[in-house]
This record gives structure tokens, C-alpha cells and sequence, in this order.
DNA sequence: TAAACATATGAGCACTTGTTCATATATATA
DNA sequence: TATATATATGAACAAGTGCTCATATGTTTA
């Protein structure tokens, strides 16, 4: 396996931008062929953000609460408080972040306001989640 | 559509501890058969906290990179910080994050550690995240 | 119009998170 | 054995997060 000091790879693919901003890595040997190969299979920066963005929304117990509540029905924010038993204030905050995701969309009808997914994958997001988490225990 | 006053839900499903241990929820009006009913199809709470858990070491850029990266190949931690352009000792801390959420597991050789996914879902997960970023933009 | 109500939002605060830096541990090599 | 190397880890700290509380906005109803 070839080895080779890391000043001599040049940056590529995906994080050629990060690669050219700074040296944070002071590493000294590494696997080139490896490090290039899989720099070159990584997504474009931007979707790598993005995904982050999407799983962020679902790395929370509220808003993973709220989520699964929509994959159900469509819900005003008074059911939803109910429901995941916590503020509406609180309720109303997180829903804010996820319209900020494009996650969910809404609805006026009177006072109330009423969430719906906005988002096909959410669904699918929520069976692999599951099925991950019966697999592991 | 009945409405109901929240005093008068009883809690039930997924959601019967959480909503006997505390009246953080002051509203006053709600659909009780939606809120019943979606109630009733929550997944367990550990069920959620694990999926929270889950989504959580996907809702960070390095750990994204990290994982992305170890769906392509077994890396030794060197070559990982080369490739997402962090220190080591980041690099380092983020693994242990993954190793307790048992997504990635790790084979020493020699002075090198080398790691590895542990879970199948992983890869699963980055297309439908993929999948859903393309969609998006 | 006034009061009640549903929701949204800004400020403040405790808690969490991700990084850096210093240092420890373990292995290979001179 | 001494030195270099690869990785791990604790402490510290800045930044981010999620809640509460007070308050604002807009709508309905008396």
C-alpha cells in the first residue's frame, strides 16, 4: 500500500474547497490511493450541508415527536402540545425550525393553524429509523 | 370535528409516562380523536430516544464526512482527518461519538487504527438523505 | 369594541456540543 | 532503551440549542 506525506496530496472532488482554506490536518503518512479514491466518490459539499440540515431536524426528541405525529394527520399547534406534552411556545419553536427545513407547511383556518408534512421523505426516513432501531436491541 | 378541555385526555401509547409527570401543556382546547388516535400510533419513547440518538451522529458535517467515508471504505484515523481536512484529535473525538452509537467499529493494526461501518443501515440512510437533498434543490 | 384565544416570537438562560490544546498510552523502529 | 509515531482522552472554552417567560399579532366571539 503506498504511503505519502500529506503536503503531497493534492485536494479533489468534494472537499477541494475545505482542503485549500487551511491545514488543520497535521497528519503524516497516509493512505493515497484510499484518501483519493473516496475523495473523489464524496457528494459536492452543499448536499453534504444540506443532509446535515435534514438529519439535525430529526436529532431531536421534540421534533422527532412532532414529525412522526404528521406522518399520522394533520394537526393544529395546541393538538401537537398535547400530544408531545410540552408548551405551545415550545411547540411553536420547533415548528418554526422545521418550516426553516422545508419539512413541514401550514395552513390557517380561523385561529388555529394547522402543520402538515411538506416533505415525501420524512416517511421513509422514519421506516429505516425504526427498523434500524429494532435491529440494534 | 369533537373538542375537548386537555384535563379531560388521558394520557395512553408512547406518550402515557411522559404525560403523567407533569402539565406542561396549558392549552385549553383540543381534537381529541386526533390527538387519541395519533397517540396511539407513536412508537414506543426508547424507541424514539434511540432514533434521536441515531439521526443525532448524522446531524453533524464532520461526522457526516466521517461516515460517508467509511460507507466507501475501512480508514485508519489518519487517513480520515487527511480526508475531512480536521485534526486528529477531532477526528478522534468524533469516532468515539460513533463507537458509542455503535455505527463504527474499529480493527488495530500495528501502530494504525482502522475503522469501520457496524451498522447496515448506514448506507441506506445516506441514499434516502441524498435522495432527498436532490429532490429539493 | 372588549375580551378570550391561538399562535408566533424575542430575550434570557441553562445545558449541550465540537473544537483545540496538552498530555497519556501504546506500538514500532533506530 | 530512546525516539518517533498513531491514536485516545481530559480540560477548557466558544458557539449552538431548546426551553421558559413575557409579550406581540391576528382572529373570533360576546
Amino acid at each position: 500500500m503506498t504511503t505519502l506525506k500529506i503536503e503531497e496530496i493534492e485536494g479533489g472532488g468534494a472537499l477541494a474547497e475545505q482542503g485549500a482554506e487551511g491545514d488543520s490536518c497535521e497528519c503524516r503518512v497516509v493512505h493515497v490511493d484510499t484518501v483519493r479514491k473516496v475523495r473523489a466518490s464524496m457528494p459536492a459539499e452543499p448536499a453534504m450541508d444540506a443532509m446535515a440540515e435534514l438529519f439535525k431536524s430529526f436529532g431531536d426528541g421534540t421534533r422527532l415527536n412532532i414529525l412522526f405525529a404528521l406522518t399520522q394527520e394533520r394537526m393544529c399547534v395546541c393538538d401537537i402540545a398535547a400530544l408531545v406534552n410540552m408548551s405551545r411556545s415550545a411547540v411553536s419553536h420547533q415548528l418554526r425550525v422545521l418550516r426553516g427545513a422545508r419539512l413541514v407547511k401550514y395552513e390557517k383556518k380561523g385561529k388555529s393553524v394547522y402543520y402538515s408534512l411538506d416533505d415525501d421523505h420524512v416517511k421513509k426516513i422514519f421506516e429505516i429509523g425504526l427498523a434500524h432501531v429494532k435491529h440494534t436491541r
